[in-house]
DNA sequence: ATCTTTCTGTAGTGAACGATACAGATGGCT
DNA sequence: AGCCATCTGTATCGTTCACTACAGAAAGAT
C-alpha cells in the first residue's frame, strides 16, 4: 500500500449512497445529494467508485446482498412453492415498512421514471425482476407436475401475479402504508392461491 | 379575437405532453423532449401552457378525462363493491396493456423517482390514489354493512390490496405483460374476494 | 391597405447537471 | 527524516436544464 489512504469507509460510503438511490431512484439523485449523504467530496466518489452509473450498481449489488437478501434466499432455500410465496409476502411485509430504510423495494422502484439517456438503468432492474420471476415460475411449475397444485394452473400467470403483488407492496409502502396493511395485502394475496373453493 | 391565431391544436398538443409525462414521467421528461413531440416551440409551449409543472397539472386532468376515465367511471357508476372491483380490474388490464399509447397508469407511474425540488408532483398523484382507495373502502363497507360481506372484512385492507393490484398491474404492464397476462393476474386477485372457502 | 395584437423562431439567460484539473494535504515506505 | 503515490478540497469544465428577450411573421379589425 503506498500513497495517502482514504480518509472514509467505503462500504459505509456506499451505503448511504444506496440508501439515497433507494429513496430518490437514479436519475432524481444528483451527484450532489450523494456526496452530501457520503460525507465526502465529488472527486473521492469518482476515484472510489468510478462513475454515477457505476456507483448504483454497486449499489446494487449491494442492496442485493443486504436488505434484498430476504428474496434470493427465499427462493433458494424454500423448495415448496406455497411455501415460498407466503414467506416472500410477509417478509416483504415487513421489509418495505421499515422505519430503518426508505420504503418499499429499490429494485421495483429505482428507475420507473427514466429518460431515453438512461434507459439502460431500467434495463437492469427490468432483468432483475424478470430473473425472480421466472425463478418463481419454475417452482410454482415444478408444484404443478408434483401434484401439488391443480393441473390446469398456469405457472407463468400466479407467478406473474405474485410478483405483480411485490411490486404493489412496494408502491403501497412508497404510499406510506403501514407494517399491518401490507400484511393484510399479503394475506389477502394468499387467498388466491390455488386450490379447492 | 385579436392578434396572429395560434399555429397549432392545443388540445392535439396537449395530448402529445400528456403521451411523453406517461412515458417517462415528470422529472424525466425534459422541455426538449415535449417541444418535439408536440411539434411546438418553446416559447409556444409556455405561452399556451405556463410551464412545465402547469403543463404536467393540465396533461393529468387530461388523463382523467380520457384514458383513465374508466376508474372514475366505474367507481361512480357500479354500486356493488364487487362488481366495481371486477369491472376495475378487467378494464385496467386492457386499457394498461394497450398498444395505443404507453403502458401501465400515469397517475400510477408518472411520479415515483423523485428528486427533492419537484417532491409536489409526487404529492400531488399521492393524493389522487388515496382518493381512489377511500372511495374504494366505502364502496366496500358499504357491502360489508349491507350483509354482502363477511361482517369480520377488514373493508381498509382490502380496498388496499386491490389499489395494490392495479399498482402492481400498471408495474406489470411498464415491464411487458401482455393483455392475457394482465388479465390473469386481475381473475387471480379476484380469487381473494372474502367468501366461504 | 394599414394598424394592432398576438404568435413563432432564434438565440441565449442563469442554474444545475455529471465529471475533472490542479494543488496542497497525508501517511505508509525506505 | 524524507520520499512519493495517493487522496482531498477548491474551483471549474462543457453540457443540459427550465425558461425567456427579442425581432420578425401573421391575420383579424378598421
Amino acid at each position: 500500500m503506498l500513497g495517502r489512504p482514504r480518509s472514509f469507509d467505503r462500504e459505509a460510503a456506499l451505503n448511504c449512497a444506496m440508501l439515497v438511490f433507494w429513496k430518490h431512484g437514479y436519475e432524481a439523485t444528483s451527484i450532489a445529494l450523494l456526496t452530501k449523504a457520503m460525507g465526502i467530496g465529488a472527486p473521492s466518489l469518482y476515484a472510489a467508485f468510478g462513475d454515477k452509473r457505476a456507483l448504483f450498481d454497486e449499489a446494487l449489488g449491494y442492496y442485493a446482498k443486504t436488505y434484498g437478501a430476504f428474496i434470493v434466499q427465499t427462493l433458494s432455500e424454500e423448495t415448496d412453492a406455497r411455501r415460498a410465496v407466503e414467506r416472500l409476502l410477509r417478509e416483504a411485509a415487513v421489509e418495505f415498512s421499515s422505519r430503518a430504510h426508505p420504503p418499499g423495494c429499490l429494485v421495483v422502484s429505482a428507475a420507473t421514471n427514466c429518460s431515453p439517456q438512461s434507459a439502460g438503468v431500467a434495463k437492469l432492474l427490468r432483468s432483475f425482476r424478470a430473473h425472480t420471476v421466472r425463478t418463481l415460475e419454475e417452482k410454482i411449475e415444478r408444484a404443478r407436475l408434483a401434484g401439488h397444485l391443480p393441473h390446469d394452473v398456469n405457472s407463468r400467470a400466479l407467478a406473474l401475479f405474485y410478483s405483480s403483488t411485490i411490486q404493489g407492496m412496494s408502491a403501497q409502502a412508497r404510499d406510506g402504508a403501514t407494517r399491518e396493511e401490507l400484511q393484510a395485502i399479503a394475506e389477502a394475496a394468499l387467498r388466491a392461491w390455488p386450490g379447492p373453493r
